[in-house]
DNA sequence: ATAAGAATTGAGAATGGTTATCGTTTTGGA
DNA sequence: TCCAAAACGATAACCATTCTCAATTCTTAT
């Protein structure tokens, strides 16, 4: 009943990294948040691994916003709050569909394109911005 | 009655390539397109203009893809179609709203957020990379 | 245990899109 | 015409990301 992953330390930390958390971190605040407990960590390993989690289809990206690239280890169907002054990014409507996703067979037909997902963002600015 | 801007000939000429299609080009884009009539621009003066255009409210982020941040001229709301092999950009659903804005009251009460604006992308294949 | 080969890594160079700098040119009033 | 502001080209700087490569660490068969 072997079915723990078989991830090389660091590659187990930046992917604990990721996961124990919904903030959605970029490369650089894994790196950073690593730093720390990791000293002899690298920059380019977390990029490597993370390019290797995406692969895996363990995660994917939510987008790149203020230049950098950000990461969801959630891969199911969810939308998300990304506030515009301070770049966080928040799960919205977990669970539940905000569109009919017969929409997908309506662009199919009109464009004759193959839709195979969609991403929903909402923009704003989030409860500790506006508290400031 | 002079509602005409007066932008310099280098910036109309910047605003017509971005204006005279949907293709939602990115700064380079407009840069090639405009490089034969236009020997002596310089790519610095497309980013500068685009900057402008935005702080202007003529032109609106699609977003980065392919390391490339893509313009929209068409600022109401709408949702693209974004092909994950050529990574070109197609209105989609021009009019018709696809989600329930009903849906920002529900996000602002739950997590104390400001929203402001939403943004529906759908990914897949476009007609031409799948007739490849 | 051990050796061979594969996978992973750190350090740093390279890449590529975007922004900033700066000296020059153009533009638009007064 | 004159002057200040705006816009420009060229190029350097910036920064996130990717690549390179030699060194290190795992795997696994023996």
């Amino acid at each position: 009943m072997q079915t723990k992953r078989n991830f090389s330390a660091k590659r187990e930390a930046i992917y604990q990294a990721i996961t124990s958390s919904n903030k959605h971190p970029s490369a650089d605040q894994v790196y950073e948040k690593l730093k720390p407990e990791i000293p002899d960590l690298s920059l380019g390993t977390v990029y490597r691994n993370i390019s290797v989690f995406k692969e895996m289809g363990l995660v994917k990206s939510v987008g790149v916003f203020n230049g950098q690239e950000r990461y969801d280890w959630d891969t199911s169907q969810h939308s998300h709050f990304i506030c515009t002054k301070c770049f966080s990014i928040t799960d919205v409507s977990k669970g539940q569909s905000l569109i009919d996703e017969s929409i997908y067979g309506l662009i199919e037909s009109e464009y004759g394109a193959c839709v195979q997902s969609h991403s929903i963002n909402f923009y704003g600015i989030c409860r500790k911005c506006r508290d400031v």
